[in-house]
DNA sequence: CTGTTAGCGCATTCAC
DNA sequence: GTGAATGCGCTAACAG
C-alpha cells in the first residue's frame, strides 16, 4: 500500500482521499459550511472558518476539481493541439501560453497530431469529451490552414498558422515586418548591395520575409542584388547559394537570410572565400535560434520572431473568448524584434 | 450566439450540450438503458441499441468524461512536469510519452516549472487537484534530482533526471553505454590516438559519457590521448579545445565529443587547420541533434540517446504503476544507438 | 451565521 | 431486457 493511502486510511478510516464531507464531519459542521469556509464565500464565523481550515489541513484535504468542474460546467483546462512537436516553433509558443495561463489556474492538455488530419480529429474529440474550455491550434508553418469550423462548442484560437477562415481568430508572426526590420538594419549599416538567400518558397514565411526585404529596399530607392534565392531551409543551401552569389555578384556587401540555419551556411562560405564579416559582407539571419546564432563566427545578428509573446497573445485571446463566450474574428500579427550581434556590426 | 449553441438549442430545447438524459428521452428509453446501449454493457435489445445510437448521433452527444471521471475515481489523465521546456531533451520525451499514452486514451497535462521549486510544488498541487492518475517528472540534466517523496496519492515516474531516492522508479539515458558505443566505433575504424572533448563536468552526462569512452579504450588496451577536456557545452569550446589539442597532441586521429554542438566546433577548427575529415581525424558527436548533425561538413556521426523511446518507457512504466496501484522501484536505462555518417567513415 | 436540499452527468446495482 | 434509485464530490440556493 502506498504511503499516502496509509495516511488517508489512518485519518479518515478509508483508503480514499479526504473529501469535503470528511472535513465537515471532523470540524463538526455541515458540508456547505465547510465549503463556504474554505472558499471564502458567504458569511462564516471566524472561529468556524478556523476550525474547518484546521481540519482540512489535518486531513490533507484538497478540493476535487473534477467535481467542481462538473458542477460549474467549466473545467479551467484548455487543449493545445499542435501538428508537430518536433518543430522548434511550437515550444516557445507553448511556453508563452503556459505562462499566460499559469497565473490564472488554467492547465493545458497537450496533443500532437503529427500532422495527420485523422489524428487531429481524434484529439479534438477527446478534448471536447474532457470538456476543455477552449482550444489553441498551433501549426508548424505560417501558411493558412483549414479551419476547425464554427460548430465546436468552445472557442478556438489559431497560433502560428492562421486559419483560412477570416472569421476565426488567428495570431501569426509578422514575417513581412521582420524581413523589413532585417533589411532596414543592414541599410542603416551603410550597405547598399544587398542579397537575399532564403528557404522553401512553398512556405509563406519565405515569401513574406522576402517581401519585407523588398519593401525596405524599395523605400530606400534600392533593389536587391540579383533575385531572391529560394530553396530549402538548410545550412547546405546557405553555403551553395553563397558560392553562386559571390560568383555572379562579387560586389555584394550584405546578405539577408531567411533563417539562421541558412545564415550559418552563408557565414561558412564567406569565410572560405576570404570575405571578412561584417567588414566586407554583413549577414543577418532570422529566428534567433540561440544554439545557432550565439555560436556562429561571429555571433549572428537576427530577427527574433517573438514566438513566446505570440503564445501569450494566443492564450490571452482564448481566455477572453472563453469569458465572452465567443472569439472575435481577425488575424493579429506578433511583432518581430531586431537582435544585433557581431555579423552586422563589428565588435572590438 | 456560437453556431453550435444554436444547434444544441434547436435540438434539445436548451443551449447546453446534449446529455445522456437528452438521448434517453429522445430514444424513448431510460437513462440507464441509454448508458448500457452506448457503452455496450449489459444486455440490451439490438433494436433499442440502434434507436439509442441513432438518437445520440442526431443530438451530437459525446459522453462527458468529467462526469465519468468523478464517478469512477479515475480521470485518464496524467501530468508531465518538466523543469525546462527550452531544453531540447524534453520534447522527444514528451512525444514518446504522448504516443505511448495516445493509443490508450490518456491525455497529458503539460506543466513547466521553469526550474523553480516553488512553481513545481504549485503545479503538483494543481495536478493532484485535477485528480491526474499519475505524474511523469522530466528533468533537464541527468543528474539525480530530489524525489517528490512517497506521500503523493498517485504514482510518479522520473524521466531523464532520475530520482535521488532509489525506491522511486526512474528512467534515464545510458550515457556510459553511449560513450562506449562512440569510442568503440572509432576504434573499429582503426583509430588508436583518440581524444575526448566534452562539456560541463557538473553534468552527470559529461562524466558518464567520458567514463564510457574510457571503458571502451581500456578494453582495447588503449588510453586517451591527453586528459578528457571538460568545459562548456558550446561550439566555441569545441573550436578552442581542438586548437589546444592539435597543439599538444598533433598525432590525434579521432575525437569523441560529448555533444553535437561541441563536435561542430571541433569540425570547424580541424578544417581551419587543414585536417581532412575523416581521413586524418574522425569525429563523432552525441545527441543526434539533426539540425546540427545533418548539415555539418561532413555530416556528423553521433550517438542517438533514444529519448523518444525513453518517453515511451516512462509512459508505460507509469501506466503499469497506475494499474498496479504502485510503482516498482529502480532505475532503468534507455539505450543509445550509433548513427554513422561521414565524419567517421568517408562517403564516396 | 449555519444546515438542509437539490442537482451537475453519468454508470451501476438491483428489482421488475 | 428495461427502469428506478443511488451516489461520485462539490457548490448554490434557500430556510432556519
Amino acid at each position: 500500500m502506498r504511503a499516502e493511502a496509509a495516511v488517508a486510511e489512518a485519518k479518515t478510516g478509508t483508503n480514499r482521499a479526504a473529501t469535503l464531507g470528511d472535513v465537515a464531519r471532523r470540524a463538526g459542521v455541515s458540508l456547505s459550511t465547510a465549503s463556504k469556509a474554505l472558499n471564502g464565500r458567504g458569511e462564516v464565523a471566524p472561529s468556524t472558518r478556523e476550525r474547518v481550515e484546521h481540519a482540512a489541513r489535518e486531513l490533507g484535504f484538497t478540493t476535487n476539481l473534477v467535481a467542481r468542474s462538473l458542477l460549474e460546467g467549466k473545467t479551467g483546462t484548455v487543449g493545445l493541439l499542435t501538428s508537430d512537436l518536433e518543430g522548434r516553433f511550437v515550444i516557445p509558443i507553448l511556453m508563452g501560453a503556459e505562462d499566460a495561463f499559469g497565473a490564472g489556474q488554467v492547465n493545458i492538455f497537450l496533443c500532437d497530431a503529427r500532422g495527420d488530419a485523422i489524428r487531429e480529429q481524434h484529439h479534438i474529440r477527446a478534448l471536447l469529451n474532457r470538456r476543455v474550455d477552449g482550444i489553441i491550434v498551433v501549426g508548424h508553418k505560417t501558411n493558412p490552414r483549414a479551419s476547425l469550423g464554427h460548430r465546436l462548442p468552445v472557442p478556438v484560437v489559431y497560433a502560428y498558422a492562421p486559419s483560412e477562415d477570416p472569421t476565426d481568430h488567428s495570431i501569426t508572426p509578422d514575417n513581412r515586418g521582420g524581413g523589413r526590420l532585417a533589411a532596414e538594419h543592414v541599410l542603416s549599416c551603410g550597405r547598399t548591395r544587398i542579397a537575399h538567400i532564403t528557404g522553401d518558397p512553398a512556405y509563406a514565411a519565405a515569401v513574406d520575409r522576402a517581401q519585407g526585404v523588398s519593401d525596405a529596399l524599395a523605400s530606400a530607392g534600392l533593389k536587391l542584388v540579383g533575385e531572391p534565392m529560394f530553396s530549402v531551409w538548410t545550412e547546405q543551401w546557405g553555403r551553395d547559394a553563397t558560392a553562386a552569389l559571390l560568383d555572379s555578384h562579387p560586389e555584394v556587401d550584405a546578405i539577408v537570410c531567411g533563417s539562421d540555419q541558412i545564415a550559418r551556411g552563408v557565414l561558412d562560405t564567406l569565410r572560405d572565400y576570404g570575405r571578412r564579416i561584417p567588414e566586407d559582407v554583413a549577414v543577418i539571419g532570422f529566428d534567433d535560434w540561440r544554439a545557432l546564432t550565439l555560436n556562429a563566427r561571429p555571433p549572428l545578428s537576427t530577427i527574433d520572431p517573438g514566438l513566446q509573446e505570440l503564445g501569450r497573445m494566443a492564450a490571452r485571446a482564448l481566455f477572453g473568448a472563453i469569458e465572452a463566450g465567443e472569439t472575435s474574428p481577425g488575424t493579429s500579427y506578433a511583432p518581430g524584434r531586431l537582435v544585433i550581434r557581431g555579423s552586422t556590426i563589428a565588435t572590438r
